[in-house]
DNA sequence: TAACATTCCGACCCAGTGGTCGGTTAACTC
DNA sequence: GAGTTAACCGACCACTGGGTCGGAATGTTA
């Protein structure tokens, strides 16, 4: 096989296993070596690519973690159609996915964003830009919307923003092992009732 | 020193400097040394009190962990007054204290999910139970609400129940490290928003 | 095919980790 | 005040963690 593109694949390979096990068992508890075991590589092979176990994980959410919560939650709303339609799909979609997933262990940033709260600040910096990513993109739906004549213009796009952040994390951490879902059909319901109060007042009556 | 007391008395103190610890760091990050080493004691002491960190830490929930949530999240909204208003003012506390908390790690209980889940069904099982006491004493107050008048009689309690655990988990996930204040301001707009949703509609126009 | 670079191997280092255990000290009982 | 027991000490153990390093294998180039 040529060079760089060897190089590309080992990498890869070690990062998707790598995800796979820091989602599933949590960073701190799973070593470089049941990365690699699982792999079967070995520890040079692994220190050859990557500097030190933090430099791979950061390089894990640039090329993995990113790009999930872009086609899960930002490109699903970059519409022009009614923007409260497409975050209802958007959520719905997600949470569904999440309900078939045999063993869910719950929404990677947040998993994350616990995991390395107070204990690393440089991993918190990537997690915290993409949250910041996530809550413009609502943002300008919301007011998107707002212009479009679906959404109340009195509401306050960023509160509704970072409302609807905060019930999906919870939903999502709701939805490990306990009713997933049940709990997802009760969220999604009062999600609608929700939006319902800040959509445009039908004068039809 | 008594010695039934002075056993409480070490039990407790260990606890309380686990509990802190275990809320800092992680609980997987936390080793039993750091604790005994903060309350200047040795092992011996710890495996006399304690059967192992694992036991050690569930008598922590049973302890300290329940009573906090008790206090600040279920006793609030026991009361016979207009029930959102008590869930109301019940969050904004709740929020409000971790708005002032110099080092906010988040929610004791979502954290310790999120640390937990997946990965140790005994701890899980005693983190879950708090979880639905919580939820059956929303969904009392609901139906007390509907009850008295105050909610609207069509909304699903459930329903209701599950969206504000929710919100109020992922709220405090958002509040650790970035505009915690702001987000709270914004976060219980929207709930007073969400509320007015489902009180029942004035026939005052 | 010789020279070189890339990729990978795995033994090794050492600072911890949870947990054990024989022993000491202090408090209570009679 | 001797004997008993609860409370605690700290050296020790087996093991795991992230990380290093000299060298072997596998291309690549001239």
């Amino acid at each position: 096989m040529e060079k760089s593109i060897k190089r590309r694949t080992t990498m890869n390979r070690m990062q998707v296993t790598g995800l796979e096990l820091f989602y599933k068992n949590g960073y701190y508890n799973t070593s470089v070596d049941d990365i690699l075991k699982e792999l079967s590589l070995s520890k040079g092979a692994f220190y050859y690519h990557f500097d030190s176990k933090e430099d791979f994980f950061i390089q894990i959410i640039e090329q993995l973690v990113v790009r999930k919560v872009y086609s899960m939650l930002i490109e699903p709303i970059e519409g022009h159609e009614n923007t409260l339609d497409l975050i209802t799909n958007c959520f719905e979609n997600a949470l569904e996915t999440a309900v078939h997933n045999e063993l869910d262990y719950g929404f990677v940033l947040s998993n994350f964003i616990h995991e390395f709260n107070g204990r690393n600040q440089e991993i918190m910096k990537h997690l915290n830009e993409i949250l910041r990513i996530w809550e413009v993109t609502l943002v300008s739906a919301i007011q998107r919307g707002k212009f479009n004549g679906h959404i109340d213009r009195h509401v306050d796009a960023e509160g509704v923003a970072v409302y609807l952040m905060s019930s999906f994390i919870g939903i999502r951490t709701l939805m490990v092992e306990t009713a997933p879902s049940a709990r997802k059909y009760r969220f999604m319901s009062q999600l609608r009732q929700y939006f319902k109060s800040i959509e445009v007042r039908q004068q039809s009556y």
